[in-house]
DNA sequence: CTCACAGCTGCAAGCGCTTCCAAAGTACAC
DNA sequence: GTGTACTTTGGAAGCGCTTGCAGCTGTGAG
């Protein structure tokens, strides 16, 4: 393997030269680094990442930890960051935390204190704060996505004004028998959220003056067959229908609708659903939704930690909202006339 | 931040010592090993990964090239490969190549190639004869899921034959008016493996004796959506329907599923659908499949690239043939009797 | 009691770069 | 021609560990 000894002695160059020319920091006159970065090219040579890294003190390097690249929010924030990352010429470290505290744990011990990260992306992680203050002591730039983390920049939609845009949508369209599916991960400690959107479906019904069934509250874990099963027994209970579903997430939105079908209930006719992400699956459901870009996100993390990094700056926690768009398809529309069935 | 030396003269010993007992090589007293580990755990002191790796010549961690993370058989296989390497204290370092061609020539060429990773996982990915040489050149393990890659070794089901027997359980349902939609990813050139299937397919149908419409091979990207889209073509056209069909993913099946409940169409009993994968959501639409553990095969593949690295062997590629699992549910049944619909 | 041998330990030489520093070269104005 | 202010270059000191080697200690056998 060619070091860059070799490099220098064909270049004609003193390592230092070389070392400047390679990685572009430095005066370097033209010649000089075109002759080096023809050497290099000729022997196949690239700069070792480990040796830079010890000797410069950075990594070019950022770790992401998410709950589960399985799952849609994630994976899209993951593509996004994976993009605009190697664009920057940055590594991606992933931490896949899906099986519980004691892996998280883990990785943050093992793994990111290790020194082995410029910068952590962290999604949707509900942390405890023993944790997060050992993120913080890393003093190394942190910004969290979709989830609070005290003390660290974070980016965020705003989950009950888009809950409440949500709602009143369904009320504006006269409905007033609406459900609410909200989002439960407590199989899985390390998602968040369901709080914010609930609460702002109660505040749309409250300011609407409409009262909230505790029987058309329910739940599912963010996946599709999740909600199919909830929704299943929320439309099929023997009890009223609600003419409308808000589902905290479209991949329960989409459960739902599954679900409407299997009773014979047409969408949007008998029951207009509406959720919140901007799934891919939307449009084949003419899915009413609200999208929040997650790629975006995950781009948009990176731009946010660069810049902290470059810059070296401790610029202070900075929190964003991320905008979100609404997306109206036609799994929603006006309640059943009057006669609506109820059995 | 402290460094090895702190810690060696907090436990009183020599920085050598302490070297052996925190990464477990070398003999060492107990006694010794006790004490730097107790000082090392005092000071808050973690090995510098970089260093280490630099000293050592071991990175300790491995690079997984994916198509999109965002599809379900590569976060799966991910996560396989996620928890196995954590599991195994190795980083995984993600190159998420979804922007083609471009893409994947940085990745391997700024990335892989600097010496980063002790081995790489190539998930799906149809390289060119040249980036195989040069993934090949590193001279690490390699492994390559679900794609041929000459020269590594592989993991792979076998598609040709559960493509086979996906056909024959509908032959021997006694369907003959079989349709068959493949996958197509042209606009993502990074796909694998719908040429496998289709032959499986045809053979089967070959040696039925049953003529295979040109009309009723389809194809579609993998998605759910894309499927939807082809499926609706195929099902909605003027010319006679097929009884069943046989996707080449299960993603695709269920595309195929909801556009045949557009038009009225009901599964089993109008039309039976098989996939192939073990996609969670074929529970929902009770899917019969051929269930490929994805994650299953991650985590085969990080096995074999560790037994691999320990043993320094370079033990030739090896071709590991990964069992499936036929997973028979409702979606697939006797075809409507003679008085099938046909218009 | 001595010797061979094995288990421990510490010294010091790197691993392959980056970067500080000082020296040398270059350009321009006076 | 001289002085000033840059730009460009090379020497060399690390970055924070790992590990070969040699010395030291303790054990059991002879």
């Amino acid at each position: 393997m060619p070091g860059i000894k070799d490099v220098a002695e064909r270049a004609g160059l003193s390592i230092a030269t070389v070392s400047r020319a390679l990685s572009g920091k430095g005066n370097v006159s033209p010649r000089s680094r075109e002759r080096a970065q023809t050497a290099a090219a000729e022997l196949g040579f690239v700069l070792s990442y480990h040796a830079s890294s010890l000797a410069s003190g950075r990594n070019h390097n950022v770790g992401v930890v998410v709950p589960s690249v399985h799952r849609w929010f994630f994976s899209s924030v993951v593509e996004g960051v994976s993009a605009t990352l190697l664009d920057a010429g940055y590594d991606l470290t992933l931490y896949n935390v899906s099986e519980g505290p004691d892996r998280r744990h883990s990785v943050l011990n093992d793994f990111l204190l290790r020194k082995r990260v410029d910068a952590v992306i962290a999604v949707s992680l509900e942390l405890s704060e023993a944790e997060i203050q050992q993120l913080l002591a890393i003093h190394r730039p942190i910004v969290g996505i979709g989830g609070p983390l005290p003390g660290a920049s974070t980016i965020r939609i705003n989950d009950s004004g888009i809950a409440e845009a949500a709602t009143n949508h369904l009320l504006r369209l006269g409905h007033t028998r609406i459900a609410h599916m909200t989002g439960d991960a407590s199989y899985q400690q390390d998602f968040r959220l369901p709080g914010t959107r609930q609460g702002g479906f109660e505040k749309a019904m409250a300011a609407a003056g409409v009262a909230v069934r505790p029987e058309w509250q329910v739940s599912a874990d963010f996946t599709i067959q999740g909600a199919y099963a909830s929704a299943r027994q929320l439309l099929g209970g023997a009890s009223e229908r609600p003419t409308a579903v808000f589902a905290a997430s479209d991949e329960m939105a989409i459960g739902t609708i599954l679900a409407a079908r299997d009773f014979g209930l047409r969408i949007p006719y008998d029951l207009s659903v509406i959720g919140i992400d901007g799934h891919e699956l939307g449009e084949v459901f003419g899915l009413t939704t609200i999208d929040q870009d997650a790629r975006g996100q995950g781009a948009l993390a990176v731009r946010l930690l660069l810049a902290g990094l470059e810059k070296a700056a401790d610029g202070g926690a900075t929190d964003t909202e991320f905008p979100t768009k609404f997306v109206v398809r036609s799994s929603t529309s006006v309640p059943p006339a009057d006669t609506a069935p109820v059995r």
